[in-house]
RNA sequence: GGUAACGUGGCCGAGUGGCUAGGCUCAGCUCUGCAAAAGCUGCUACAGCGGUUCGAAUCCGCUCGUUACCUCCA
């Protein structure tokens, strides 16, 4: 496989063939969620699209450290002086320690993601964990002039670093324009410019999230978790830096100056990808519009917008057959095809399973131009991911391969056409896209009881009957399956083979 | 107001200037005891108007429409 893998980097906007800096090491970092409230679908389409490249970057052979954090501390509800912590509203909210609210939504977090087989990161940081490394980020960037100190709270100087910087390289922000912005001038009380943001606040005597610090007893800004705990794990200039679009500025902008203003030498991440949004009726989904759907919602299919539930591997599979920059609207219908799309995959899979390569033994010409046409879709599946993570058309690819597939099932398109090479390449192929890149599973059959139930209505029938070579039959099948049949008094049952 | 996107067939959703992605839905056919599955066939679209070009969904301009970011958000 000669072709290299694309990736679109917002920092220059084009898309660029990717190449580790420390090959076959690659350094991932992505943000991960405020853990103050249930994860919805927009949180499952970052999880979900950043498992993918990590899931192909192993897949090509790569060594992956992959960061994602948890942020359960300094996210302020808004940035005026009186700015309260997510974490700590909600726990007076809920009566609950601040560590009880992260720790609850963190779990869901992660039993959610495991079942959209979203694989964990290697290394899954949290802020509070790393508030001696943010003191030492922010000491530095005081040293390196970069920064003021005010009442005991710290704050970044972008028009101290954009003397010699470029804030807004990332998202295109002109500082001019942002200061010639007049829009919210209330609450900015001690810093000296709308544009600076906070690096360390002075807690307010109800605070209880609070560490000391050379300046106060007080928490980090939210920014500033990300650049300490991305440098500490993968260094100064890593690979890849992930997350939404919506955190493009000013969380990964603010991210930038940081790395820069306290350690110049360092490039910080070289490539910066960002998913879009999930969209409703063409509006974001998000928190503030009240618009979102949790994912035990979907699962469950309780919430006023769903007709039914969805399937994790649906809601996965959904994900995947757009491309990770465009907008997705959500759907019932959209859903519905995705499901079945779903199934579809998975029987092609089932297929691949019980068919075998047969040598030629009827006088079936193998056929050359067949071979090349589906050594060429398969080429076509890999294609799309190269080009920057196209997963909708590696999708699109594996339906054409698995149209053969099918057909080679059915005997329209005869084994002895293809080269045992070709049959091997195809197979291998779908399998490894399908499960191990695209990481789409099976889900649990139907109601395994209520199957059982049935094989037993047989069994009955077949006594009755007694048809007795049945009969041992069914017994020594389930019995293969660990499980023993009872002929009771009463009727007949079933029990676990001790 | 500033910045950036987007507008593709009944729906979702790809798309490198020329060789009509794919899925779902719908209709027909093959297969089938009846079905289902699967295969085949059909429905052939690119907001509008100009321009560049031998040729544009794809490049440029204008118009209309939608959205995102600029405040928390994946």
């Amino acid at each position: 496989m000669q072709q290299k893998l694309n990736l679109y980097n917002t920092l220059t906007r084009k898309k660029e063939v990717f190449e580790p800096l420390h090959a076959p090491f690659v350094g991932m970092y992505v943000c991960g969620p405020t853990v103050y409230g249930e994860p919805h679908l927009g949180h499952a389409r970052s999880a979900v699209t950043f498992d993918i490249l990590y899931r192909y970057l192993k897949n090509q052979g790569y060594k992956v450290r992959y960061v994602r954090n948890v942020t359960d501390v300094g996210h302020l509800e808004n940035d005026a002086d009186s700015g309260e912590d997510k974490i700590q509203q909600k726990a007076k909210l809920e009566h609950l320690e601040p560590m009880e609210v992260v720790q609850h939504y963190t779990n869901i977090y992660h039993e959610e993601l495991r079942k959209l087989n979203v694989l964990p990161p290697d290394i899954e940081p949290r802020a509070s964990g790393h508030i001696i490394e943010q003191i030492e980020m922010i000491q530095e960037i005081l040293d390196n002039g970069f920064a003021y100190e005010v009442n005991g709270s710290v704050y970044f100087d972008v028009q101290a670093y954009q003397k010699d910087h470029n804030y807004g390289k990332l998202s295109g922000r002109v500082v001019e324009d942002l200061l010639g912005n007049t829009r919210d001038t209330e609450g900015q009380g001690e810093k000296r410019s709308p544009v600076d943001f906070a690096l360390w606040k002075k807690a307010s005597p109800t605070h209880i999230m609070r560490w000391p610090s050379p300046w106060s007893d007080g928490f980090p800004g939210w920014h500033l978790e990300c650049s300490a705990m991305s440098r500490k794990y993968l260094g100064t200039t890593f690979d890849i830096h992930g997350g939404g679009l919506d955190l493009m500025f000013p969380h990964h902008e603010c991210e930038i100056a940081q790395n820069k203003a306290s350690c110049d030498h360092g490039e910080g991440a070289r490539y910066w990808i960002h998913n879009n949004m999930i969209t409703v009726g063409g509006q974001k989904m998000g928190k503030s519009l009240g618009n979102f759907i949790n994912l035990s919602q979907l699962f469950s299919g309780n919430h006023e917008m769903l007709e039914q539930a969805y399937s994790p591997m649906t809601i996965r599979f959904f994900i995947l057959q757009a491309h990770y920059r465009s907008t997705l609207d959500f759907s019932n219908e959209a859903l519905q095809a995705a499901r079945k799309g779903y199934t579809k995959l998975m029987n092609g899979l089932n297929i691949l399973k019980k068919i075998r390569y047969t040598e030629d033994t009827a006088a079936v010409e193998p056929d050359a131009k067949l071979n090349e046409e589906l050594l060429k879709l398969t080429e076509d599946c890999y294609r799309g991911l190269n080009d920057d993570l196209n997963t909708a058309r590696t999708i699109a690819s594996l339906f054409n391969l698995l149209k053969k597939i099918n057909s080679l099932n059915l005997g329209q398109i005869k084994m002895e056409q293809l080269s045992r090479g070709t049959f091997d390449t195809i197979r291998d192929t779908y399998q490894e896209l399908v499960l191990e890149v695209l990481g789409l599973q099976e889900e649990a059959l139907g109601d395994v009881e209520e199957m059982l139930d049935l094989v037993l209505q047989f069994y009955k029938e077949a006594k009755e009957a007694k048809q007795y070579d049945k009969v041992d039959v069914i017994r020594a099948e389930l019995k293969k399956q660990g499980i023993v049949i009872k002929d009771l008094k009463t009727g007949i049952d079933w029990a676990y083979e001790e």
